[in-house]
RNA sequence: GGGCGGUUAGCUCAGUUGGUUAGAGCGCAUGCUUUACACGCAUGAUGUCGCAGGUUCGAGUCCCGCACCGCCCACCA
């Protein structure tokens, strides 16, 4: 046989991932294979890339991410579009001027010893260091990205955009400063939004203290959470309609420690039932607190600094921690027969999403963005359909989430970012907000111009990233063509953060969407369930299992895990079995071609009378068809697990357990025809698969395909195929469902009487002629996978020693007697 | 306080618009070096589909309620 055939024979017996990835994506890189043009001819398909933060290295989850878009770009590629994966990486503010503060805290060095410009530029190093790990890991990972076009959210082209963006909204009005509450980290030194919070269930104490009244007598007692900010308090709060407390109203207790007497008001925000009934009021340092201030005229103390200190105001206090005030008040409090109780009080606390430290309300000077405007384009796209959210669900968080919006606090005091587009001129004040920097000032004239030292929030640009990456704000040809981009792949956990301000971005500065349809997917969870981290130390570095399994056994299992936007958990069986998933396409495809003689192509069907498609061809052939259209409606509906589950059944099950093992016998008989069809079917069945399942594992598939048909260029850009309609064959399946079922039965019976494989055996089929007919279309296949010496077709008999079943309207007859051995 | 998701085989999960004996992978048991593959082949065991009602000829699949787990949002001094 033609076992020494192109292909067949330089192929290992065992794929070995390691010994082919790196060659094949550098086959992709010198052929161009995955750089995107402009092309009027083709329709556009494009992907940005959620650009990972330069923090680190990519995890896990990154791994999901990207898969599902690589997937997604080269089933799109293949389906005759012009396919764009755009890559990049975010510069990532806070968070990288957080790892690079780390660093230097190793040496002892905090950024402030450096410098702002010495500290910048350490971060650049940092950024650059990871940068080339997360290409790497991308590369590894088989991404078809074109890197040609790769940017960075702090490069000169998003930094022009970031300008434009700015000064647009900033002349359209939606951009305002002023000294407001918001959340302030102070080990980070910087003013945070709501979303840079996260709360956390806090085992804290609710204090009792006792105001005594101005003139001596009882007075009142308040109840807190935090103690020490009593220090700043300007008046209590009690409700207007509890009695209890009506008689102070509009009187003074006095402040103990600070001996300041302050105003007893009255306010509904009050609930009666919390605590004491009565609020002592810190408007520094409380939302709720300076509102009630607000209301009733009261003054403001600012007690805390923004290095959790207390201030000047807090007299033998001052320059003490706040958590070490805290201790320090209780006990003078004590000491004084002040503190009434305390009780044990869970509550919420809110904590810098990256160091951890509890933020602390403060006003501060801070750049915001009104949202209202914004938001209302936002809602208004996602309910009229123009951008969809798969699973659809999450267009409900979003909405929700928009129309409770507040003003989005976009300066940071941070040194890693893009510097706001604002100076003030030191001579008359005025603030100018320019596309280019100015020299002078336009009100006075002056040229003594300080620029804003603080940066922008880091999601500022990435709310720009699918059409910075284009080139806007200048109208280049790839913004015309790639734009709308179209579909947005990322985890629900920055709907948020990213989704939402890109939609209201690109509505309002691009005036059109920056995608059609959003595909969230869950997050990736390690064996335990536990979210991946770094302080848990279960932070796999994907490359780590690319090295063990191979890129597409990742790929392939992480793609089988996605459910409904769930969150999946991490398994190494998924692996294991992913790993062979890919063996077992190698050595299907080995067998294929190591029993391919030099085609005559196209095969010449129906040449011989004999030659002609079997049952089996039939079957296959429609199961094919039926298996490729399923699969595209998967990939239509963002069902991938189920795309790659359709797939994995078919290609094992169907044909390589059923179809080749049916093939056998006529590829090794001896009418030439016969066997030339054979392996020209085999030879078209796999190709087929390979380009179904090129999208999920691009390697192995990019390998065998090179190996199949040198010269005929990427599989990445040949067609991905569909099922073809004219092959369904309803009969054909039935008829195999029988044989299958028949063949089975046999098998079955051959393990109950423990038959060894070279013992065969005769069976009797007793069945309409019609059905015999059907089932001597395989016989020969039947009998090699039943291992059948013989079969006979008879008319219906009793027999005396026999096992007998009915099978599909076949009654099948195993004498004991006589037909086994 | 609102909202969302989950609860199916020992484990991780599929089950589209309700329809014949509920599936996969891993694991388990037994037997196979059958000329692509032991990262394999074959045979086999395993489920009161969270609980309790309802609609229906028929429900894992629809409706109501409950329980437990998880997540998100919210100005719980």
């Amino acid at each position: 046989m033609a076992t020494d055939m192109p292909g067949g024979s330089g192929m290992a017996k065992g794929y070995e991932p390691q010994q082919v990835e790196g060659r094949i994506y550098q086959y992709w890189l010198d052929d161009n294979v995955f750089d995107a043009e402009v092309n009027p001819h083709k329709e556009s398909f494009c992907i940005v890339i959620p650009p990972p933060n330069v923090t680190g290295i990519l995890h896990m989850g990154h791994a999901l991410d990207n898969a599902i878009q690589d997937l997604l770009t080269r089933w799109k590629r293949m389906s005759g579009y012009s396919a764009l994966w755009l890559p990049g990486t975010d510069h990532a503010g806070i968070a990288t001027q957080n790892v690079a503060e780390k660093e230097l805290a190793k040496q002892g060095v905090t950024r402030h010893d450096l410098g702002r410009e010495e500290f910048v530029k350490r971060v650049w190093e940092l950024k650059e260091r990871h940068h080339s790990h997360i290409v790497e890991q991308l590369k590894r990972l088989g991404g078809s990205l074109d890197w040609r076009r790769e940017r960075f959210t702090l490069d000169e082209v998003c930094a022009k955009a970031v300008r434009e963006a700015f000064v647009t909204l900033y002349e359209k009005g939606l951009i305002y400063r002023g000294a407001y509450m918001i959340n302030w980290c102070p080990r980070c030194e910087t003013g945070l939004s709501d979303l840079e919070v996260e709360h956390e269930e806090h085992e804290g104490n609710l204090w009792y203290i006792h105001y005594p009244q101005s003139d001596g007598s009882h007075g009142v007692v308040v109840a807190t959470t935090r103690p020490e900010t009593m220090l700043g308090d300007t008046g209590v709060a009690v409700n207007p309609n509890d009695e209890r407390y009506a008689s102070l109203v509009g009187k003074t207790v006095r402040l103990p420690l600070m001996d300041r007497d302050i105003p007893v008001v009255a306010d509904d925000h009050v609930d009666v039932e919390f605590g004491t009934g009565a609020v002592k009021v810190t408007p520094a340092h409380d939302p709720n607190d300076l509102e009630i201030a607000q209301r009733h005229n009261l003054p403001s103390i600012v007690v805390i600094d923004k290095n959790g200190k207390m201030t000047a105001e807090t007299g033998s206090y001052a320059g003490m921690d706040r958590y070490e005030c805290r201790k320090q008040v209780v006990s003078d409090l004590e000491e004084l027969g002040l503190l009434e109780k305390i009780d044990s009080h869970t509550h919420s606390v809110g904590h810098c999403q990256r160091c951890r430290t509890v933020v602390e309300p403060l006003v501060s000077e801070q750049w915001f963005l009104k949202m209202e405007p914004l938001a209302a384009k936002g809602l208004a796209a996602v309910q009229s359909g123009e951008v969809r959210f798969v699973p659809e669900r999450w267009s409900k968080v979003y909405t929700d989430w928009l129309e409770n919006i507040r003003d989005w606090p976009i300066s940071r005091q941070l040194w890693w970012g893009h510097a706001i587009p604002v100076w003030y001129c030191e001579g008359c004040g005025q603030q100018i907000c320019t596309r280019e920097d100015p020299t002078k000032c336009p009100a006075c004239g002056g040229s003594e111009l300080r620029r804003d030292p603080d940066v922008l929030d880091t999601w500022f640009s990435s709310a720009l990233w699918p059409f910075s990456t284009l080139g806007w704000p200048e109208r280049t040809p790839e913004l015309e063509y790639f734009y709308p981009t179209s579909v947005l792949v990322t985890g629900y956990d920055i709907i948020f953060f990213w989704v939402a301000r890109m939609i209201m971005m690109g509505l309002e500065l691009e005036g059109e969407k920056p995608f059609s349809e959003v595909f969230i997917h869950g997050l990736v969870r390690d064996e335990k369930g536990r979210k991946i981290s770094k302080s848990l130390g279960n932070n796999i570095d994907p490359i780590e299992l690319i090295e063990n399994y191979g890129a597409d056994a990742l790929r392939f299992a992480l793609i089988q895990l996605i459910t409904h936007g769930q969150d999946l958990t991490y398994s190494e069986d998924r692996m294991v079995g992913a790993r062979n998933f890919c063996n077992k396409l190698w050595n299907a495809s080995r067998f294929v071609l190591m029993n391919q003689d030099e085609m005559k192509a196209p095969c010449p069907f129906g040449t011989e009378a004999d030659c002609k498609l079997s049952l089996a061809d039939e079957w296959i052939l429609s199961r094919q068809a039926a298996v490729l259209e399923e699969v595209d409606g998967h990939l239509q509906r963002y069902d991938l697990a189920q795309a790659a589950e359709a797939l994995y059944q078919y290609t094992w099950t169907e044909f390589c357990d059923w179809y080749v093992e049916l093939s056998k016998p006529r590829l090794y008989g001896d009418n030439i025809n016969v066997v030339e069809q054979q392996q020209w079917l085999l030879l078209r069945l796999l190709s087929n698969i390979l380009r179904a399942l090129h999208p999920f594992m691009p390697f192995v598939t990019e390998e065998i395909w090179q190996l199949a048909e040198p010269g005929k260029g990427s599989i990445a850009l040949a067609d991905y195929p569909l099922g073809n309609p004219a092959h369904r064959n309803p009969k054909a399946e039935a008829g195999m469902a029988m044989v299958m079922d028949i063949t089975n039965q046999i098998r079955s019976w051959r393990s109950q009487l423990a038959l060894q494989p070279h013992q065969k055996i005769k069976v009797r089929l007793v069945a309409s002629e019609e059905k015999q007919a059907v089932l001597q279309q395989v016989e020969h296949g039947m009998k090699a996978l039943a291992r059948l010496e013989a079969v006979e077709y008879a008319e219906a008999a009793g027999e005396e020693k026999a096992l007998t079943a009915m099978v599909q309207g076949v009654q099948v007859v195993l004498p004991l007697a006589g037909a086994i051995e």
